[in-house]
RNA sequence: AGCGGGAUGGGAUAGCCAGGAGAUUCCGCCGGGCUCAUAACCCGGAGAUCGGUAGUUCAAAUCUACCUCCCGCUACCA
């Protein structure tokens, strides 16, 4: 199926997917919503009539979870997340026409209406599974609230996933020695009745679909494979009380008072049917707020609208297979395009909560950085389903090169010499040369919000300041005024109006900026109303003194801010080498074995060795890691405690014969993942063969090494 | 392991989907210019056989196959 091409007749919302309520907003989070936000403000820019939206992710068991460890309910402690996001979004001018949250009536509402058509259209079936449950807190335990012993591997694992082990995906009822992760009380399995949603009745739909879904290309090709190997059934319902009540068969139920009611009174939807029915919600909400006269969400998400998702690539499955399939279902309309950013990785590697490597949406403001800065980073560092890197150093070279260097000082020295000269634009009207060259722009502009790339649509716009810069040079007004007055006027009005134009394209990357430069140029209204029609129309005739919209970043802020972040690194890693490890995994590489090669002339500090924590182990177990070819994952005790340790070794060592043996690891390296296994230290072996370290007497496990 | 995304001058990135003059932009480097401008800006130059191998083609960074190395995903985590 092809689309029209931007601007249509038809209404657009553009959604960006929802926060979940349990943690603070980084850099990395802000990518989503900056991408969102600059496309839907491009569209509205072609012409387009848009809605934009998204809301806070309210349920699901980690909510419930951590609020039930910090002993307030579910929903004041995801409403409190949910306000602190409601207010960040502003104040990276990331400005939702609506943001709402899944557990507001609105959502519950919809919600409910559709699974009951989804039932009425008989995609719902029941299925008896087994439930682990709480007989001593009455309660049962979905998902993370149990925990256990992966029945395939023998790990400790949480009831969702073997966390710890062989990574598999647990179905409820497999794990063993259930207990309970809230009170610690055994847990016993018990038969419940959930409601599955028929996707497999769906796959036909959902191959056709992807074929014309835009948007980037992750999204179409990555659910392929679930297709191809055939689509499951999904279970839409869970055990507990967190979250939106599944509709009782009747249609006569309102609030959510008659649980005990029947045989799926305790049954919540599972937090990914409500979340993404979410942006319906979202929707109307702005249209109970402004009129459907202005903007009919039913026109949309009924209708025939343009419906364009911008995601995390981590959630391309629930966006391209079980959201449609739903929407289908409920005879909804199929989005248009599905925008999977890449992931922001901070010098390199990942992002890490637990080890406070990150730079948090708080923090970049507090540092006194304007909003638009980091929104031209994150939107033009690479294209939106590449990974980007942040760095301080990165942020302060394209900040001064580009924003300060190319587009700043295009606009403040053209502004400049028109105020001085003739207190505005000079009377004159727009050259052929220019205004093809801005009309391109706007064709480049166009093209990019098409190929929904928001970096081709923002370096339209820079583009055109540096054909700025080399008009003006090549033409020299400095020394035309007294020359050539009228060919001076000519060359500032054609500045003025490459200002004009900038200022209007380059709003959707800058909005708070280029609001400024369209008040400085002394236009009405605000730049935000205005369509790509408005870059040729001749700019006001009498402006004030301009004033520098960008500054440069001075080289010690970036060293001040590297300092800082690695402090607060050094500081986390310091707090968990002894006590809780961290959730959170790096993405380092522990497999780097070392060649027979070249002696490190490098030397390094007696201080810069003890900060090496090497201790002597014993292997306590030892297995292969399914698909790896060579990793293998080790239990080592190492006297206080027993670590799971993913080396290389799987083909070079007989594995059964490991156990015993005394061997030497590193224990504070860096958690790492291999092959979707937590490697919690290193184990020290010699060259390509792994010649496994031990220690030539019988130091006890735990000794330490120096 | 399967699947997805990468591998392009010193660094970072574009192009590839719609194959055609030895390739974009930014930084860095060398040389020059200008002085309106936030030591900014403009011009010129050096520098890449576009991860590897084999194909298709008159023609491949761009298509096909295989391979290597990174990153990610793999459904009842959100």
């Amino acid at each position: 199926m092809s689309h029209e091409e931007f601007p249509t007749d038809a209404p657009a919302v553009v959604t960006c997917g929802l926060p979940y309520a349990n943690g603070d907003l980084h850099v990395g989070h802000l990518r989503t919503y900056v991408g969102g936000d600059v496309f839907s403000r491009a569209l509205e820019t072609l012409g387009q009539q848009t809605a934009f939206v998204s809301g806070s992710d309210m349920h699901g068991t980690p909510v419930a979870v951590n609020a039930e460890s910090e002993g307030v309910s579910p929903e004041s402690f995801a409403l409190e997340w949910h306000e602190i996001y409601k207010e960040t979004f502003p104040k990276f001018n990331v400005d939702f026409d609506n943001y709402g949250h899944t557990h507001d009536e609105t959502n519950t509402a919809i919600t409910r209406s559709i699974v009951r058509t989804l039932e009425q259209e008989g995609y719902v079936y029941e299925k008896q599974i087994m439930v682990a449950y709480d007989p001593i807190d009455d309660q049962y335990l979905p998902d993370r609230y149990v925990e256990g012993t992966c029945p395939y591997c023998g790990e400790h694992a949480r009831g969702d996933e073997c966390d710890e082990g062989c990574q598999r995906h647990l179905e409820p009822g497999e794990i063993e020695d259930p207990i309970s992760a809230i009170s610690g009380n055994p847990a016993e399995y018990r038969e419940r009745t959930h409601k599955f949603f028929e996707v497999s009745a769906f796959s036909e739909y959902l191959s056709d679909f992807l074929d014309g879904l835009e948007g980037t290309s992750n999204a179409r090709n990555q659910p392929r494979e679930w297709i191809e190997s055939g689509l499951k059934d999904w279970c839409i319902t869970r055990d507990m009380d967190w979250g939106i009540d599944y509709p009782g068969a009747d249609a006569s139920d309102e609030s959510s008072s008659d649980r005990e009611a029947d045989g799926s009174s305790d049954l919540v939807l599972y937090v990914w049917v409500d979340a993404p029915i979410e942006y319906i919600s979202s929707t109307k909400q702005y249209t109970d707020r402004i009129g459907p006269d202005v903007y009919d969400w039913e026109e949309t998400w009924r209708g025939d609208g343009e419906i364009v998702h911008v995601i995390g690539r981590d959630i391309i499955q629930h966006h391209t297979i079980f959201w449609p399939a739903m929407l289908r279902g409920a005879g909804y309309t199929e989005p248009r395009a599905v925008m999977a950013s890449g992931f922001v990785t901070l010098g390199g590697k990942g992002f890490s909560t637990s080890r406070n490597r990150a730079v948090w949406a708080e923090e970049y403001l507090e540092e006194g950085f304007h909003p638009d800065l980091l929104r031209y980073y994150l939107a033009t560092n690479g294209g939106f389903q590449q990974d980007v890197d942040f760095s301080w150093e990165k942020f302060r070279d394209r900040v001064n090169n580009e924003l300060v260097g190319t587009v700043g000082n295009f606009l403040y020295r053209s502004l400049l010499f028109a105020h001085r000269n003739y207190a505005g634009t000079p009377d004159a009207s727009v050259s052929p040369e220019v205004e093809s060259r801005i009309e391109e722009a706007i064709e480049a502009f166009t093209a990019g919000v098409n190929d929904y790339s928001i970096r081709d649509a923002g370096n339209a716009a820079v583009r055109l300041a540096s054909f700025g810069n080399e008009y003006i040079q090549r033409n020299e007004p400095w020394k035309l005024t007294d020359d050539d007055p009228e060919q001076a006027a000519q060359v500032i009005f054609d500045c003025v109006q490459i200002a004009k134009a900038i200022a209007v394209l380059f709003a959707p990357i800058a909005p708070d900026r280029c609001a400024a430069l369209w008040a400085q140029l002394g236009e009405d209204g605000s730049v935000h109303d205005v369509t790509v029609d408005a870059a040729l129309v001749p700019p006001a005739r009498s402006f004030d003194e301009p004033e520098e919209l960008f500054e440069k970043i001075p080289d010690e802020r970036v060293e001040e801010l590297n300092e800082k972040l690695e402090a607060r690194v050094a500081e986390a890693t310091d707090d968990d080498t002894d006590d809780a490890p961290g959730e959170e995994t790096e993405t380092t590489d522990t497999t780097d074995m070392d060649d027979i090669e070249p002696l490190t002339t490098d030397r390094i500090s007696f201080e810069e060795f003890q900060e090496l924590d090497i201790r002597v182990g014993e292997i306590v177990s030892a297995a292969g890691i399914e698909g790896a070819d060579k990793l293998a994952k080790l239990e080592v005790d190492i006297g206080l405690e027993t670590r799971q340790i993913v080396a290389g070794i799987k083909q070079l060592h007989d594995l059964e014969s490991l156990p015993g043996t005394r061997v030497v690891i590193v224990a504070n390296l860096e958690k790492a993942e291999l092959f979707g296994v937590e490697s919690n230290g290193m184990l020290l072996a010699a060259g390509e063969k792994a010649d496994i370290l031990t220690t030539h007497g019988d130091a006890a496990p735990g000794t330490k090494i120096r």
